[in-house]
DNA sequence: CTAAATGCAAAGCATTTGCAAATAT
DNA sequence: ATATTTGCAAATGCTTTGCATTTAG
């Protein structure tokens, strides 16, 4: 059993072949709107609900075991809760791909100045990957 | 006349008197949720729909005037579009504060890092302020 | 065995759209 | 004068909820 299913066990929740295939598929593709979520858990449970979809990755991220990116023009993706990181996405095509970003010495430098004790971020930088800036040409 | 409108008198857009109102209270209050902005405007503007501040909103952000900042747990919060700055958001409360973060060294190591070419980011820290925390003793 | 999860359909909300009347330029 | 904007109501679309049935532990 892959670490990511320990994990949800250890979360508390019932491991039901629903939720064994969202975090196989997450931890496959790293980054999954809900839509692509359904899209790809259908095809091994035809039967399953979009509700059961929603149901799930809210139980997830209220008990910590996954995170939600919010990205500006595009739906939110869902991932593993692994620690601080940044991501960068493609505008045109979507794509997210994480990064390792010292967000010690931002927190410290954010807390400075505003004053609001910092726990967490969210940091996404937008752009245009190579295989669509070759698009362009 | 403020800066602001003059601005918005650039964009293209014709300058009615709801339109002064967002801008003014955008001004004033640096970040509104639709349904703030709504609910100020509305005291000066009584007969002001909803739709119409959709529709201006969303105007005034595809024309660049306008920028949208998301925030994880809360309903997305609109400001002037003044250049890249960071956004510190207190979880239980919910205030924004600005801060100049030098984004340019990290959209360098972004872009290296993700080997895509980073535009623009949005850079977001959650935290409990000052009066928040003194709530808790 | 029983508490939790699934799947369906219905309900709930936020956002958008269409259109006639009003307004900015 | 005319193209744009407003405000209303209706439509859309995403997300949640309720409930009977099924399932994990």
């Amino acid at each position: 059993m892959t670490k990511s299913i320990e994990n949800l066990k250890k979360s508390g929740l019932k491991i039901t072949p629903q939720r064994v295939a969202i975090v196989e598929f997450l931890s496959e593709y790293g980054h999954l709107s809900i839509s692509k979520m359904y899209e790809l858990v259908k095809e091994k449970f035809p039967s399953i609900s979009l509700a059961t979809i929603y149901k799930n990755v809210n139980a997830m991220i209220d008990n910590g075991f996954l995170k939600e990116v919010k990205i500006i023009g595009q739906d939110s993706r869902y991932e593993l809760n692994y620690g601080e990181h940044s991501h960068v996405v493609c505008k045109e095509c979507g794509k997210v791909v994480d990064i390792d970003i010292d967000t010690q010495t931002l927190f410290k430098e954010a807390e400075e100045k505003s004053t609001i004790k910092v726990e967490s971020s969210s940091m996404v930088f937008y752009g245009i990957c190579g295989e669509c800036a070759k698009g362009h040409l």
